[in-house]
This record gives C-alpha cells, sequence and structure tokens, in this order.
DNA sequence: CGACTTTGACCTGCGC
DNA sequence: GCGCAGGTCAAAGTCG
C-alpha cells in the first residue's frame, strides 16, 4: 500500500512506552495518533467524555483485586485502518500499543449501527459447519476492507486484568500473543447496539501494567452493575475538574501537542501504595450542578468526529 | 435459565 | 503461495 510509508513512520514515533519508567511518550506527527499519560482519575474523566468510564475493578465480578490496584494508566488514540496497514508491526512488542495506522474515512463518530455486525447469540452453525461465504458476509463482504473503529490503548498500573469501565463486557476470546507471556483478552460491549470492543493484556516488559485498548464508541450510558459496582456518571464527573492537564495532550485538528512530551508529569506517575480506589474520589468534588458542558474537557481531547453525545 | 467464560477452530491480512 | 500472527466465532462449560 502507499500508505505504509505514511503511516509507519508516525507509527514508530508514536506511543512508545516505557515500561521502566511506566510512562508514555508522544511522539506521533499526525493527528490519528495521540497519548498522554495520566492516573486514572483524569483518565476516567477523560474516558467518560467518550462514554467510558475507567475504575479499578474491585466488586465486578472481576479477580479480586489485591488490596487495590495501582494508579498509573496511560492513554492513546490508534485509528487503524486495518486494510491497507499492517496494525501490528513486526517491531511492535507487546508492550507497545499495536500501531496505528491512517484516518480512514468511515464514520467514526459512534460505533453504534443500527445493524450490530454480528448477533453473538447467533444460532446454529459450529466453526466446522460454519460455510466460509456465509462467514464472509457476516464479518464482512469479500473484498471489503475490514473497517476498524478508531482505538484508544488505555495503559494502566494494576494487578487486576479486566479494569472496571462503567460498562458491561463479554469475552469473547483470547490469545496468546507473541513475545509476551500474557495472553490477550478481547472484550466486547454487552449492549447489543453498541460495537464496542476492547482488548486486554498485560506488558511483557512490566506485567503489572495492563493495556486496554478500546475501539469504538459506546452510545450508550454506563450501565449499572448487576454483580457489584456501580460507576456513576456523576461519579464520574466529579474528577473531571481533575482532568485539564489533558488538554495539553491533546490536540486533534489543530494539533498543538508538544514535540515530545515527557510524560513525566508528576502527578501522572502512580504513587507506590496508593490505591486507585483510594483517590477515586477526591475532595475537590465537583458539585453535580456543575457538570461540564459539552465542550468541556471533551472540546480539549476529542475530536469532534469522536463525539456522538 | 440466562449471562458469562473458556477454548479450539476458523478467517484474514501481511511478510517472506 | 505459504506460514505466521492477530482477531473472531460459537459450542460447551460454569456460575449465580
Amino acid at each position: 500500500m502507499d500508505d505504509k510509508d505514511k503511516v509507519n513512520d508516525p507509527l514508530k514515533s508514536a506511543a512508545e512506552f516505557d515500561a521502566t519508567e511506566s510512562s508514555w511518550s508522544l511522539g506521533a506527527d499526525s493527528d490519528n495518533v495521540y497519548s498522554f499519560f495520566g492516573n486514572t482519575d483524569r483518565d476516567n474523566s477523560i474516558l467518560n467524555e467518550f462514554g467510558w468510564n475507567f475504575a479499578p475493578s474491585e466488586a465486578a465480578g472481576d479477580k479480586d483485586i489485591a488490596g487495590g490496584s495501582g494508579g498509573a494508566g496511560g492513554f492513546d488514540r490508534i485509528d487503524d485502518d486495518l486494510a491497507g496497514n499492517s496494525s501490528t508491526t513486526p517491531s511492535a512488542s507487546a508492550t507497545e500499543v499495536p500501531a496505528t495506522g491512517k484516518i480512514t474515512d468511515e464514520p467514526v463518530s459512534s460505533s453504534c449501527s443500527d445493524d450490530p455486525p454480528e448477533k453473538s447469540t447467533a444460532s446454529g452453525g459450529s466453526s466446522a459447519s460454519r460455510p466460509p461465504s456465509d462467514t464472509a458476509s457476516k464479518v464482512k463482504k469479500k473484498g471489503q476492507k475490514r473497517i476498524r473503529q478508531p482505538r484508544f490503548a488505555f495503559m494502566t498500573k494494576s494487578e487486576v486484568d479486566h479494569l472496571e469501565d462503567g460498562y458491561r463486557w463479554r469475552k469473547y476470546g483470547q490469545k496468546a500473543v507473541k513475545n509476551s507471556p500474557f495472553p490477550r483478552s478481547y472484550y466486547r460491549c454487552t449492549n447489543t447496539k453498541c460495537t464496542v470492543k476492547k482488548r486486554v493484556e498485560r506488558s511483557s516488559e512490566d506485567p503489572s501494567i495492563v493495556i486496554t485498548t478500546y475501539e469504538g464508541q459506546h452510545c450508550h450510558h454506563t450501565v449499572g452493575f448487576p454483580r457489584g459496582g456501580l460507576i456513576s456518571h456523576e461519579a464520574a464527573f466529579t474528577t473531571h475538574q481533575l482532568s485539564p492537564l489533558a488538554s495539553q495532550f491533546y490536540l486533534p485538528g489543530g494539533v498543538q501537542y508538544p514535540q515530545e512530551v515527557p510524560m513525566s508529569a508528576p502527578e501522572s506517575r502512580q504513587i507506590p501504595g496508593e490505591s486507585v480506589e483510594a483517590r477515586r474520589l477526591p475532595e475537590t468534588s465537583q458539585p453535580a450542578n456543575q457538570l461540564p458542558t459539552d465542550e468541556g474537557l471533551l472540546g480539549d481531547i476529542v475530536p469532534p468526529g469522536m463525539r456522538s453525545r
């Protein structure tokens, strides 16, 4: 593909994760890739703008958390056109966010479509009996390029693999990843109209770091957790004001992020021993009646095309 | 019984 | 064209 060059270069410089420092460096030169590193409070507020919440998993049926998880996190947007580009460059280690690509023409405003890609509980048909052509049509028409939603990689220092983020996910696969002793898990949002997916894997270089990659955008609100946890929007919003830092990292369209953000802001590092849980609702809670406007943080960090709410 | 996880097979894209 | 690796499917199993 002719796009290869233009894709790979940004990639190499983008989202380089320093496992030792537990930090991301931002080096992308296109508006296709932006990343920042921060703690979960900020991340949560930012993700919330996307329709995502982020909080440590603790009671939602996930593996039990051993005394709280770390709070370091990273965030990265990855627009990827699977079709033309190698989304996983051979040089990309498991600790790097699988690369990126070019921005595509596909609508990225929402991953919610009127016609969900498939019914996960489809009737009949084992993989053995699955007619190839049928499968093709089910997934994508043959010859049609596979379109992928924008992706955001999110790195979190946590002992828990699957971080609770306010949505319910159904695991639909797990794969061993090359160059990594840790398997990668694939989750899909349980909302039937929501096609958001996420991948969860651990950094092979720093097992304490969980790399969560979101693909797509939720078109619905967070849900209560039947199994325990509940992350309300209000709670998420209370962290909103903690996120101004984010605006210094993102820069869609008008792109103004630093050439190479050190990503070493002290407050964006996890404080050893500090649990996310303990920091979830800071005392600087914002009154509920001061909910951010649509143009709040979102305006800073989210490209208009990504917003659907 | 429904929701969810596990797991092996299959599909697709890419590099050689 | 072939092999590899990532991604997905779906039956079977598990759990509450």
